[in-house]
DNA sequence: CCGCCACAGGTAAGCGCTTTCCTGGAGACT
DNA sequence: AGTCTCCAGGAAAGCGCTTACCTGTGGCGG
């Protein structure tokens, strides 16, 4: 690998020279010196060597994402909006998958931290486990105490700056919509009970439905995991159990796919018979059958936010941001049929 | 910022045995004086400088990858692959998305240079764009004859190892699937021309309709986005243009879903009056209505066995593996209806 | 004609770490 | 008791780069 020596050597020239001129530094270099030094690079294909580049100018300029999984649509969107906003300032992204697991989670922390990151990213809800949280904030504390910039995304339990999809008044918008339907037996597929989001939207579906006199049975409940599989198996579960349900409420719409299809393959109606309803809107909630009635949130936005507010100064005192959630009607959540 | 430094003055000792305490070095260290050295790092909420780490142990360890964009689906599986065999390996990957923008690529292949990985995989269609090709083909020759590790996947261009999608076999079999289904006027909705993909694939399905005495017609052909909203849009130009198909094949998925959106809306019967096929079998195939058929092909498996020659030494000679492709009969295909 | 200033270019320090090589002391052996 | 060996720990070089500081030259004014 050829080095700024080789480059700055070929050309006839100090180090110094080489650098200034590759680096655009103000200081005047004469043009036939700068010519000779550009063309040693492209002789030598030479690429500074950025880890050298950090540690002699310490410009931190990558910012590190944690996120549950890119793969899945909810974060591929919030994704999109973190790296729209990171290109513009002209950051790097570096993308860390946690699949879900606090202590890989606690890993990419120090990763991330070593690789002198300018600004890390939580995305993705926080778990219901005390000890994890603690230590997490600790190692978070420690990077901000060096300067770093950190934000997060659908986490209560960071005490800095955070955005907020409004899960629980998305949850109750949803549940209204049910009860002014006329849907009295409602059933809950659900994500992971240890995942701050699920408790966070099954909270508000609870307050909702329990506000208008039919409140949510705990046996009416089945937790799965968050994605197409774990909705059909607690969909088939909940059915099971629970025939007379006329409506299941999915906790997210990669649940619901997989709660259509499960009753897609039990040929029960929906919404005839049971209406379904999903969460977050992803791109594909529309285009399948019956389109998902879903609660919108803007997952595009809360990366691009949460991006932006770690980019920009840290504030005096930590910012939050709640983003609004909506309820998009579509066909698949109906009036409930006559008992 | 504590420096190890720090934690050597901290713990009486020198920074050679800080080091060799931290990094878990062979070289033996006093357990009294161990117990310090760790005391100190806990105290300092130490993290190694990675950077500085990599100066001086030139031991490169992250992997950079360069995609389209993960959150397309087909690239959040392939990635999904990826990481998998990046993990086992204990390697880090910095995922780049160009948004098939080749500038941009080339860009990323500079950067990613200048971060001294230790390998470099680019997902995704090549471009039909001689010039670029030869640029891109210049950086990475570059980038290899220092020791770096390249692999592609479904690119012809590049002369290094590469895992290949059957893209025309796969078009091949299900042109020839329409036929046999008596389907003789089919559309297309392709993505970009400029893509090696689109090509591969509609060469594969011409291919298999000349052999069959049905011949395509370029004007049954619609290029556009290779996305949902692309497929929708060039589907609506198709039933303008030529109204009596009886199938419209997408070059992928997501255009097929547009397709059955576009369908849908114009009421016209899917499969009853026209047959949709799609590409690349993503997730949610299985989950619209009418469920897909499609050409399958192995996207995690894409990604895990890139990332595996990659991370193997280079063999004598370019390795090329092509991965099947499958048909995949669901309902979105039927016969053709009697004129 | 001499001295000073301005400025292009070079020298070298230092970023934070690893690792080779060296040192000094303890134990072993004669 | 003296010498040799062994070994834990430290000193220092060096990874590739940037940049503060220094140097030597040319142009200018007095």
């Amino acid at each position: 690998m050829a080095t700024l020596a080789d480059v700055a050597r070929r050309a006839g020239v100090s180090p110094a020279t080489a650098s200034r001129v590759i680096n655009g530094s103000s200081k005047p270099v004469a043009e036939e010196l700068r010519e000779r030094v550009l063309r040693a690079v492209a002789d030598l294909r030479y690429v500074p060597n950025a880890h050298a580049q950090l540690l002699a100018r310490p410009q931190r300029s990558v910012v590190g994402v944690i996120v549950h999984d890119v793969s899945d649509p909810y974060f591929a969107e919030v994704t999109r909006g973190l790296q729209r906003v990171a290109t513009e300032h002209g950051r790097l992204l570096i993308i860390c998958n946690s699949y879900r697991d606090p202590e890989r989670e606690l890993e990419y922390v120090e990763l991330l931290r070593a690789q002198q990151v300018a600004a890390l990213i939580l995305a993705g809800s926080g778990y219901h486990d005390d000890g994890f949280t603690q230590r997490l904030n600790e190692k978070l504390a420690a990077y901000e105490a060096t300067g770093g910039r950190v934000a997060v995304i659908g986490r209560h339990d960071h005490a800095g700056d955070a955005v907020m999809p409004a899960n629980e008044t998305g949850a109750q918008l949803l549940g209204e919509e049910l009860v002014r339907l006329g849907h009295r037996r409602i059933g809950v597929i659900a994500g992971p009970r240890v995942l701050t989001t699920t408790t966070d939207r099954l909270g508000g579906l609870r307050r909702a439905l329990a506000e208008h006199g039919c409140p949510l049975h705990d046996d009416r409940i089945r937790y799965a995991g968050f994605d197409r599989d774990g909705g059909a198996a607690a969909t088939a579960e909940l059915l099971d159990a629970a025939g007379d349900l006329t409506a299941i409420v999915a906790l997210n719409d990669s649940m619901a796919v997989g709660a259509l299809a499960e009753l897609r393959r039990r040929g029960v109606a929906v919404p005839g018979r049971v209406s379904v309803a999903g969460f977050d809107d992803m791109p594909i909630a529309g285009d399948v059958t019956p389109a998902l009635t879903t609660v919108r949130l803007p997952l595009v936005e809360l990366g691009s936010r949460a991006m932006t507010l770690a980019l920009e100064r840290a504030g005096d005192r930590a910012r939050v941001e709640v983003l609004p959630a909506e309820l998009v009607r579509r066909a698949s959540v109906g009036a409930a049929p006559p008992d």
